[in-house]
DNA sequence: GTGGTCTAGACCACC
DNA sequence: GTGGTCTAGACCACT
């Protein structure tokens, strides 16, 4: 597993957003094991500072647990999950609509590009 | 007229997005004159040079033209104006749905939420 | 007549610059009567002051009189103008050669390209 | 290492020549580490801001990129790195041709100078 | 320590 | 008055 950053968001930002991506996608489940933060940090080819801060934002977050001595664990708490999921939702939906109306798109215009660009 | 900039994204591109935006929308037309530098900055409450910075960026993208000691006026150039029209478009379509992927969301999850949205 | 400016250079300069080129050239000749400046500037686009400081400035080089109540006259003096005609020519291949050499070209490489240019 | 700037360009685009320029000439190569903003500023005897606008510039020409914390790398991307050396000997011998043109030289009397200029 | 942003203010060339 | 350049210095985020 090898990472590409992108120059403009902050590389925690982007591991943050990937692993809580993971979650929601499922490929991530409550209660599972992470990696340690140097075992991850090397994985993302990243410093092993930065991982710490992924870290412990998700655990601000509450969506990890860290249980000492033992390593890192997706929460079990299903409602916090559940909860992340719609607000993940939420935002991006929000983004779409703020950003299409900032450039004065209508919505029939939006919508025929995106059927166009599915079928093309 | 006043602003309000996000504290995470830095003010010069905020400032850049309006006014493509404005001219996406149609609120600056073809030729038209935009304010003066400093002007312009005053409005905005930023400073003259970032304001300055502005300029140099949207000459550098082809969308404005400066003449010497009279001013900066949007280009008459209407293929680069289609063409920035269509640019961003196909951009904030890109974005949403590479998220929804990178998300694991699926097409009718946020089809839903967004009629949901859009009624309630 | 219309000219095109380039926005990197003074308006004033780039008439200068076609003006003795005009003279290099052949298209003026000594003795002859230049247009008035308020003709001249029309002629050009240009504002009337940009034309006076284009004659002011060509007679500082020696290259025009003004007589007065009659108007602007190319100089009979020869010796300038064939001087003229060696400086312009000096600085066009001075600045060609150091260009070369500031980026470390051959000038076997700039030989052949420049063939394969007129030949293409 | 010191450096001279004429008074007729900005400084900041001298500095963006001789940068490109060492890169042509193979001063600067793919993957090297270019001095820190600060340190080349210092050197170059030139303001800080000033240093990081070249560095923009060029990071914007798709020569250099940035790792934040780390630094700025002469771009590996050997293609973009071939192409600006086309350009800039397409431009260099662009200009000079388009010059002996406005001016009304003839070839030959141009490589006439030229073969005595080497001479001598 | 690295790049990046922003401000304040001076100064210049052009029209 | 217009855009453009440069300096000086502060502050921030990232590694």
């Amino acid at each position: 597993m090898s990472f590409d950053f992108l120059p403009d968001k902050p590389i925690y930002q982007q591991l943050i957003d990937r692993i809580t991506g993971d979650l929601i996608r499922g490929a991530l489940k409550p209660g599972e094991k992470l990696p340690s933060v140097r075992e991850y940090a090397v994985e993302a080819g990243v410093n092993a500072n930065t991982m710490q801060r992924v870290y412990k934002e998700l655990e601000g977050m509450g969506i990890t647990e860290t249980k000492r001595g033992q390593g890192t664990f997706v929460t079990e708490n299903a409602e916090r999950l559940g909860q992340l999921r719609e607000e993940k939702k939420a935002q991006l939906i929000d983004d779409f609509i703020r950003n299409i109306e900032a450039l004065g798109f209508t919505e029939q215009e939006i919508a025929e590009s995106m059927t166009r660009r599915r079928q093309g």
